[in-house]
DNA sequence: TAATTTTATTTGTAGGACAAATATATAAAT
DNA sequence: ATTTATATATTTGTCCTACAAATAAAATTA
């Protein structure tokens, strides 16, 4: 360690305290399991027992607050509030600034999710959500090829068939991703002009009558064009 | 609308000039195109610009500060930096606030990602690899049972295998609230002493020797006990 | 030209003041 | 006694001023 042989020293991390604040509280409340509706103590209070200003505590809050954990009122104070989970990852969702390592991920990560789904579309589908679905393909202009606004409808029936709100969210989240790096990366004049092996329709009727496996089958032919190519495949 | 016929008016929105000026940064981020590295307007101009004190531009800026969009040097001014897609959702990825709906939904969410992956896994599995996740199976106490460490062992190697960081990192966030799940809200006793179908050492032979179709089946059976019934299987 | 020192700049923090929006307490009406 | 209206107190939201801290850039020296 005397001298520059293992390369450049990396700086000591120095945190403002905003970023000790912050991390501060949301321990305090994990400790102390604050839940929804829970009352939280005061800026000034948070200030004087923490020894900072209260534009640091301050700071912090904002930050927690942006993220749906605390809600203020005057006169009453703060309270806990059950978060939305992606409210952060929707705010930085700005494909200028992801990277394209990130961005070939998150296109990924929609392939793999529309691949993991089958089990849950089957265990939930109705009747009524069957024949919204169909609906939707009826209202496509072609039943061969779907625009933009015809897959989001299409796909996005489908997440909301899961009866996971969640996976849903993240899924509708991704979409815009996904088509950005479509559009940018790859070479959109192959795929417009080809007609999908896999059509809604045949997805719809897979899961009116088939199995899980042969949905997925079913699928993963619709959008193999974007996976990886396997040797075992 | 004289009445009160339709329910309760929903109160209007108020956001605060933290809220907004957050807002108008993010905007004016993507539509002017920043990247990575590029410098952005200092606290002073932008509370002069947007007619709001130097309190309210800190209080927003320090909520992309945590989200890692932006980093910040004496006088140097701030940049743009690439933000870490999960930062925001590791923050709020507390049990005690989350609400129950919201956990059994991140639960169903990492059963989804399990189900998908089998495409990229066979498309980027190396001898290395192998060899490797063969080792994590091998250090098992018991070639049949799997501790809760060793599951994070073996499926974190897995999510390293299909070379996605995106889908290991978000998938790995999941792992504790799984786990916070099946704890809280289901009966463990039933599940320790029930032997799995499909073992560790199964999934990888499956995914040495298989079809990605062969490896899914497999993984559904390792993790049926967790998936909702479906008339259909 | 390279190394060192000085200066200027911007962010980070502190403290004080007061407006705004209630939540709570009190008073008045039924 | 209960309900409605009014006043008050409390806390957050915003603004302002000041200065410390940490450089990045400029100036000086070798």
């Amino acid at each position: 360690m005397t001298g520059k042989k293992n390369g450049a020293l990396k700086p000591m991390e120095s945190l403002s305290l905003t970023d000790r604040v912050e991390t501060i509280l949301r321990q305090y409340f994990t400790e102390n399991k604050f839940k929804p509706g829970d009352a939280i103590p005061n800026e000034l209070d948070m200030a004087k027992k923490l020894n900072v200003s209260r534009n640091v505590v301050r700071e912090a809050l904002s930050r927690l607050r942006m993220l749906g954990m605390i809600e203020a009122r005057p006169r009453k104070g703060m309270v806990m509030t059950q978060p939305d989970l992606f409210t952060g990852m929707e705010k930085v969702l700005n494909p200028f600034i992801l990277g394209r390592d990130s961005l070939n991920e998150i296109f990924e990560l929609r392939l793999i999710m529309e691949m993991g789904i089958a089990e849950f579309l089957f265990a939930r589908k109705t009747d009524k959500d069957l024949a919204e679905l169909e609906a939707i393909i009826n209202r496509q202009a072609s039943p061969l090829v779907a625009s933009k606004e015809e897959e989001v409808a299409f796909h996005g029936k489908l997440y909301h068939m899961t009866g996971n709100e969640t996976f849903k969210r993240f899924q509708t989240l991704l979409m815009p991703i996904f088509d950005h790096v479509f559009k940018e990366y790859s070479n959109p004049e192959i795929f417009t002009e080809t007609i999908n092996p896999v059509t809604h329709y045949d997805l719809f009727l897979l899961l009116k009558n088939g199995t899980p496996d042969e949905f997925r089958k079913g699928m993963h032919s619709h959008l193999a064009v974007y996976f990886p190519v396997t040797e075992t495949s």
